[in-house]
DNA sequence: GGGCAGCTTGTAACCGGTTACGAAACCGTT
DNA sequence: AACGGTTTCGTAACCGGTTACAAGCTGCCC
């Protein structure tokens, strides 16, 4: 493998120089400059960006820890990620977690050895950060939350505000008419689930509508919606209008309407929440609570940035605003 | 920041006996191994990829260069490539391309200086390999192209085989009763959509039903479907059923259907082709060549990491079997 | 007791870059 | 011609691990 010593035997000039013109520094001649980037061209040179870590103690590596690619929710702020540390030169670890506190963890350590530079963070569990990733801070890594809360976590956290959203979802249905109105959520386990659920609830009790026994968990899953909305559906007082907690329990609320010949939105108005891609491509179309996916994947990758080049910077909580997406599931005509 | 040194110091000990105890190596006594336990605990002691790397020639990165993870297409088969690296303590790079062959060149020089232990691709374009792949290869690092075919590639291929896939299509119209078959498809600039096409015509000439009128080209893109779609059900005669070159394509023609008001499948019966997990989110579900997408990457990975513990081995291509997945889009019930 | 094998341990070279530092060359000025 | 300043260039130390090699120690057998 040619090294950089190999380039410089063969330009005649000095290993220094060779790294100098290599990165554009100055301080050296026109010949010596034209000379290394001939050797350069010749053997085909790529300087190891291992030995270059290891000297300036940066790997140019963001990392980005997230449950599963494979749910639509995650690849379009997996892509703001990778634009934004792209555009800085920096390449992008990809971890799944599938909200496993065991594979966060061994993520965590591996990543903490492997020396990245930065760390998008979606934590499995929101009580207190895992131990490996106190280490990594420790270190001086810089870390940005997104999408969860982390209880204890004291660094860039990037959120939409799931309260807002949740109103924006109850006054739509609030508008249209509707006065059962049920729910299928996650269980409480996660902040975005319990805050969207408290938004629904409290918006939902503001119009007297608020019915427990309308109130469905499971897990933000297609089936988890299936399974619930079907319940509702075939209950003696069936809703007319059912509240996701996201977007694949809404698709599955669909789904399993469509199977019991409710009709949407005339029989029953779905609403979920997220805005993936997916949610467009329906047939009818969701209506939603469309969060900036990309932005928010971009924004945390930038803060990220920022920090690791300005450690001092105080971390700061970012509230982005999500908007309502109006689909044919409540009734838009198409 | 704690280095194998400090570890040395700590527990009185030389780094060889520190490097051997953290790798579990043999040949160190039971009290110089306790002692070195203990102290790796007490400092927190994470050594370093970096300088490992520098070493051994290893980074244990595997790299995974793909169009666009927020294509529905691709999540799967990251994900069969994260979950094979990381069961053989391998991280994964992630790299989107949109087709684009500057920013695949970027990448792939990228990940040349990063040396990479192994790299998966989809190409972007499949005349020939970019020259910056040729340099990778010639580093000897392995390189598994997937789901496209790369002219002149001499290195492992992992591919489904898309003839068979477009014949389970056309026959499953055909047993249906349909005669005049449209088909939207993407322009014929990669191998699949190639492959497809020709599957797609043999198989119709075959039955004496191929009708060159009915054919559209795009791209691989919900709109493009859309407008191709339409364009066929406005015409004078338009087909009774739709062969789309892939799932987005076909849910785009569903959606136009909706649309214009015709029903599916009653009046209209459509077949993707890929099988990602939205296909059966679909309300009407969608018939699709299912491909083994996850498998794919798995495959992929595993090939790749074969090759990097014998790099004689010889080289293969690997054509998987699609599978017909009915759905309601060609009248299954539900 | 001497010799030798086998195990444990430490020293130091090495991986491939970056960069501090000093030497050398070159410039214009007096 | 001498001199100070600037620019160019090379030498060598360093980053943090791995590992070849040698040295020290132990126990065993003759």
């Amino acid at each position: 493998m040619t090294t950089i010593r190999d380039v410089a035997g063969h330009a005649g000039v000095s290993i220094a120089s060779v790294s100098r013109v290599v990165n554009g520094g100055p301080g050296v001649g026109p010949e010596v400059t034209r000379r290394v980037q001939l050797a350069v061209a010749e053997l085909g040179f790529q300087p190891s960006s291992v030995a270059r870590s290891l000297k300036t103690a940066r790997t140019q590596i963001l990392a980005c820890v997230i449950p599963d690619v494979s749910n639509p929710f995650f690849p379009e702020l997996v892509r703001g990620v990778e634009d934004a540390g792209r555009a800085r030169g920096y390449a992008t670890l990809l971890c799944n977690t599938d909200d496993d506190p065991d594979k966060e963890a061994d993520y965590l350590r591996l990543l903490d050895r492997r020396r990245v530079d930065g760390l998008i963070l979606i934590p499995s569990r929101d009580e207190a950060p895992p131990p490996p990733l106190l280490h990594l801070m420790g270190r001086g890594t810089p870390v940005v939350v997104v999408d969860r809360r982390l209880e204890g976590f004291a660094g860039d956290v990037v959120l939409v505000d799931n309260q807002v959203g949740a109103r924006l979802a109850v006054r739509h249905l609030l508008d249209l008419g509707h006065r059962r109105i049920g729910i299928v959520n996650r269980a409480l386990d996660t902040s975005t689930a319990r805050e969207r659920q408290a938004g629904f609830r409290r918006e939902l009790a503001g119009a007297g509508c608020f019915d427990e026994s309308l109130v469905r968990f499971g897990s933000y899953t297609l089936e988890s919606g299936g399974v619930m909305a079907t319940e509702l559906l075939r209950s003696g007082a069936p809703p007319s209008a059912i509240l996701a907690g996201n977007d694949l329990l809404a698709i599955g609320a669909l789904q399993a309407a469509a199977e019991m010949g409710v009709r949407v939105p005339q029989d029953l108005a779905v609403v979920g929440f997220d805005g993936i891609l997916l949610s467009r491509m329906l047939v009818p179309s969701l209506t939603t609570v469309a969060q900036p996916i990309y932005e928010l994947g971009r924004l945390a990758a930038e803060l990220v940035l920022r920090r690791a080049e300005d450690p001092e910077r105080r971390p700061r909580t970012h509230l982005l605003k999500p908007e309502l997406q109006l689909g044919a599931s409540t009734g838009r005509v198409a």
